[in-house]
RNA sequence: GGGCCCUUCGUCUAUCGGUUAGGACAUCAGAUUUUCAAUCUGGGAAGACGGGUUCGACUCCCGUAGGGCCUGCCA
């Protein structure tokens, strides 16, 4: 079998022609190069569940691609950084269950890195010592402003002052002509005219590198091909391609994805309801259902909403994320949650709804974990949040003999009390304790009394649960147990009027 | 001020020059009925605006409007 040969850019018409090569273009990042792909967030305390989306969809592309997913705390911000901050985003990622392919790279102690390049271009003279006092730098910051430019400082072209060792920084030299194309995998063709980039800070005058400075750097080194991360970062792009090309190093493949958006369209807050993705394990969602939501925000493959992360992977490209902010959206995040929880182990929600009533500060009972696993598979189908779920089997929970509210109590009179009797005597019988085995007994005893469940099922849940809150008739009974049950039912009515 | 990005039902999205503009969540109506929920059936709901290009535009181009990002010795 013969196979076309893979043919290099320029190749056949131009074979052979020396000279003839075809042009660079800085932007095309090299078909081969292995995929390593980056979450880079910065312990502040939080991770954002953008922060969140964004290591997803790193994770998705390089799984998609067979390539690696790395994370890089940059921590250089020393006043921010602490160590419970950087526990927060390994906590955040672990409960995701977007664990990187490699132990987590510290920016900060990369420094002295980041100053052998800093030094590097400024004896390849691209970069410059700059004297600029704060005020001065102030003055041309308004000037600039007001002429709808950006700033230049007057080091660039002048000799450091005389033997001095006053207090400088050191700027990156950019070309004042020329335009440089960040060829974004999701934005597109993205076009910067070089005058308008500034001259940024690569190095503090306290000889800390600067953030710009630092992701080349890193992200140079550890070798990562594809940059994805938040469309705010698009401006830097440019500015970071310069320091690229200065260097002759790589670059890398760019992609831009836009932010989560509150409900209201505004930039996601804490009045939204949760910001962390720690609130939203807290509030009971569950890992699957946050990576399914979070992919099918900002991105989609046709029709399909409720997918598990091999399909994920299988059909996840950056290409295909969506130019246009996303707004969170609680009802579907709920629904995707309902899906997941319908179809987990009931184990493992027996165990989540212990743990959120453990923080409630419920104190636990020896048998607590047999009535859950007892009432989850009854209750779940309703429940969008473990929290929910908690709720939910709040009735099964209960302890005898139950206290009934008012609402409850006055559905017991005469009439029901002695219904009850005689359906708790009725009940003795049954030997099928399950839901559609007690449907059907109900049913049968509602016959038998020649009325209908609704002259009896208000009380029977009353008395069953307490205060009301409990699932179907059936439901309940065939959660709380036979003894429990007929237990509930003794203590009521024997209970004086 | 300047640069850049974005704009399909309320929301998330599909469409990638020719469709009755599809799906999901939410919503509304009906069914079921022992509260709530769940479930089933059905309905309403969209291409910001104005110009082009084209036989034909949601799809391409320009402009306007509205959002957003950047313009830090933050990241």
């Amino acid at each position: 079998m013969i196979r076309a040969p893979t043919l290099r850019r320029g190749d056949g018409r131009d074979a052979g022609a020396p000279g003839a090569l075809p042009p660079v273009e800085p932007n095309m990042p090299d078909p081969d190069r292995p995929v390593v792909t980056r979450i880079a967030p910065s312990p502040t305390g939080s991770m954002h569940i953008g922060t969140a989306r964004t290591a997803l969809f790193n994770w998705l592309y390089a799984r998609h691609c067979g390539g690696r997913f790395l994370l890089r705390i940059e921590d250089t911000d020393r006043e921010r950084s602490t160590e419970v901050a950087v526990q927060v985003i390994f906590d955040g990622l672990d409960w995701l269950g977007l664990q990187p392919d490699a132990p987590p790279v510290f920016q900060f102690a990369r420094a002295d890195r980041h100053r052998e390049v800093a030094m590097a271009l400024l004896e390849a003279g691209r970069a410059y010592r700059c004297y600029m006092t704060v005020e001065e730098l102030a003055a041309e910051r308004e000037k600039a402003r007001a002429e709808g430019r950006a700033i230049r400082s007057p080091w660039r072209d002048r000799e450091p002052p005389a033997g001095s060792n006053t207090s400088h920084v050191i700027r990156f030299r950019g070309p004042l002509e020329g335009e440089t194309l960040v060829d974004d995998m999701i934005k597109g063709p993205v076009v910067f005219q070089n005058r308008e980039l500034d001259d940024l800070v690569i190095l503090r005058s306290d000889g800390v590198p600067t953030y710009n400075l630092a992701v080349v750097v890193d992200d140079h080194d550890m070798d990562i091909s594809h940059v994805i991360r938040g469309d705010d970062h698009l401006n830097n792009a440019a500015r970071q391609t310069l320091i690229y090309q200065s260097m002759a190093w790589e670059v890398p493949a760019f992609a831009h994805v836009p932010l989560i958006h509150g409900p209201d369209g505004a930039k996601l807050s804490k009045r939204h309801g949760a910001q962390a993705v720690g609130e939203f394990a807290d509030m009971g969602f569950l890992p699957e259902a946050m990576r399914n939501y979070l992919a099918r925000l900002g991105w989609g493959h046709g029709d399909d909403e409720l997918f598990g992360d091999e399909q994920a992977i299988a059909w996840f490209d950056v290409r295909d994320v969506v130019k246009a902010p996303a707004r969170l959206d609680w009802n579907k995040l709920h629904h995707v949650n309902n899906h997941y929880l319908r179809i987990a182990d009931e184990e493992r929600l027996v165990r989540l709804v212990m743990e959120a009533l453990a923080r409630r500060g419920r104190t636990p009972h020896a048998d607590d974990e047999a009535r859950l696993l007892a009432a989850i598979p009854i209750v779940k189908d309703g429940a969008k949040t473990i929290l929910e779920l908690a709720d939910l089997c709040a009735f099964a929970l209960a302890r005898r003999p139950l206290v009934l509210t008012e609402k409850s109590a006055s559905l017991l009179n005469e009439e029901t009390r002695a219904r009850l009797a005689r359906l708790a005597a009725f009940l003795l019988e049954t030997h099928e304790w399950d839901q559609p085995g007690l449907l059907e007994r109900l049913r049968e005893f509602a016959a038998a009394e020649g009325v209908g469940l609704g002259k009896f099922g208000g009380a029977l849940r009353a008395v069953l649960s307490g205060d009301g809150s409990a699932p179907d008739l059936a439901g309940a009974l065939a959660a709380l147990g036979r003894d429990e049950s007929l237990g509930r039912i003794d203590d009521a009515l024997s209970r004086s009027q």
